[in-house]
Order: structure tokens, then C-alpha cells, then sequence
DNA sequence: CAGTTGTTTTGAATAACTCAAGACAACTTG
DNA sequence: CAAGTTGTCTTGAGTTATTCAAAACAACTG
């Protein structure tokens, strides 16, 4: 079932004008799987079907594929550098305050008032980014559980 | 003109429960300066006044006046944490993508959709964060003048 | 299949930040 | 105003995420 995927992801390494490596197709496998990985959790995945692999080629193949347009790479305050393969179009991200969870919020379509600031102070804006910040529900249960007690 | 705001500083101080000390003043007083600072520039804006001071005296200070309330930590991605003195009220900021320089962007009071996503999956939503992506006046004027060679 | 280009490996270095223990100063109480 | 207590600052070292550099190596081109 791997190897089905891994030829379309080869594919979608060449469209992007990447040479084919397994690193490569291993980090991108690995971000299909589990989302909003840090480059040593990436490297944990991809350790078992590459021995060989360091966590600095990790970080090479991470930064090659967020350049290429394949990855992109959130930093959400407190935590380190998180990729994920969901690109394109201008989601959100919500973190768990508790557990550093992330997971993804669509935006609300053709409402994003929030993208134009009232005043740039002469900036020229090209991006805007909108992150919330609250407690995910296993983290919710356990708060629960503790006062309950 | 300095003892005037010190003493204005350390009632604020005292009024959110902290004891007031000589570098937790320099610390307020040079965020008041210089808003958006890290904790190297504060330490070089505090030095000149306090040349005993250390680096980590000012994480120190950073910390406990964050946790006090009388400042607020921003971690812009691919910078290192800032502080400013303006807490109290959301708003945004707009981050330079060539000098990472920083400037305030006042939220359109009344208007924060943004702030409610359409779907948290199940988490609580606490605070949102909205950050904005551009070039500022000054880059941009130096990158039409590279273009324009 | 050989060559070129670009990638990965290996090893080390950097920067931001944190932790811990003793010295010290600020507010409180008598 | 002096002594005690509490909390802060200083000093020093350590951690983690990330980056840099050079040599070994593999992928695409012709």
C-alpha cells in the first residue's frame, strides 16, 4: 500500500521539478500520515524504512520541498517548526494550549475581513495569518477529570 | 525626563503585585522606547543604565512582567520573541518578510469573524491571533531601487 | 552507460532560551 | 528606623532546535 502512493508522490516531487529521492518521497509519505510533524518527528517516521537517514537531511529535505511549494511550514509560538502537506489553499491552524496539538480550521470562504488591516501603516501586505489558541478535547476531558476530583 | 516616567513605571509595577526593582524599570522604560524588542535588545537598551546587568536578568524580568500582564510576548515565525508594553487590547501586527520589522495593526473593532472559527473541532477557542506578512515603506523603497538599476 | 548536477551524509557550530544555586535587595513588621 | 522574610538578581552552565560546510553519493541527461 506504501508503494502505490509512493509512485504518486514521485510524480508529484517531478511535477515540482525535484529529483526523486527516497528521502524525499520517505519525509512526504510520512507528512501524508501524520500532519503538523516537526522535523524529529518526521525523522522518527522515516527512520524505519531508511536506517541510514539523519535528522539533518531531514531538515534539508523539509526546507527543499517548503521552497518547492510541496510543504508548508507553521511555527506556532512555543513549539518548534511543524510541516504539512495541505497546501494551497489559506487554511488555519488551532493549538491546544495543553498538549501543543494542532490541528486544521478552514477558513471561513469569502469572508475574511481580517486579511485586509484597517491601517498597514504604509506596508505592502502579502499574507495574512490567523492561528486560535484554546484546548483540544482530550485535553478538555482530563481537565475535567482533575476537577472532578 | 528619565525619573519622571521611572516613577510612573514603578507605580505600574506596584500596582500589578511586583517588587520594584532597578531592572525591571529599565526593562518597562526601554520597551516604552523601543516597542517590539527582543530580549538582546533590551538587554543593550537597558546596559548603558544598568552595566551589572546580565541577559538572563532580562529573560528574568521578560518573564515575570509577561506573566504579570504588563507585557505581551509575540513570536513572529523565523524571529525570536518580542515584547511590547501595548496589552489590554487585540491587536495585530504586520511583519516585514525582508527587515522583520514590526508595527501594530489595530483590529477593526466590532468586525473579528476570524476570531470564531467555522469549525474548531471540538476544541475551545481561547484567543485568536492574527499576524500579517509584507514590506515595509523603507524595503520597499530600497527594492525599487534594485529593480530600477 | 558515463557525466553532471544536485542531494545526502557526516560532523560540527550557532543562537535563543532555560535551569539552578548562592548573593543580594525590596517590602513588611516591630 | 532596624531586622527579617520573601522574592529577585547574578553567575555559570546546560539544553534544544536549527544551520553551516565538505566530502561521499545518487538521480536524471544525452
Amino acid at each position: 500500500m506504501e508503494t502505490v502512493t509512493d509512485a504518486a508522490l514521485a510524480d508529484t516531487l517531478r511535477e515540482a521539478g525535484l529529483k526523486v529521492t527516497e528521502p524525499r518521497v520517505a519525509v512526504l509519505s510520512a507528512l501524508t500520515d501524520i500532519p503538523h510533524s516537526d522535523a524529529d518527528t518526521v525523522f522518527g517516521a522515516v527512520l524505519p524504512s531508511l536506517p541510514g537517514t539523519s535528522l539533518q537531511a531531514v531538515y534539508g529535505v523539509l526546507a527543499a520541498l517548503t521552497t518547492a511549494g510541496l510543504l508548508r511550514k507553521i511555527e506556532p509560538a512555543g513549539s518548534s517548526a511543524l510541516y504539512e502537506r495541505r497546501i494551497g489553499d489559506n487554511h488555519h491552524h488551532i493549538v491546544c494550549t495543553e498538549c501543543s496539538a494542532v490541528r486544521d480550521v478552514d477558513c471561513v470562504v469569502g469572508h475574511a475581513p481580517c486579511l485586509t488591516p484597517s491601517d498597514a501603516g504604509g506596508f505592502t501586505v502579502h499574507t495574512a495569518e490567523v492561528n486560535f489558541w484554546g484546548v483540544c478535547p482530550d485535553c478538555q476531558s482530563a481537565l475535567n477529570q482533575k476537577s472532578a476530583d
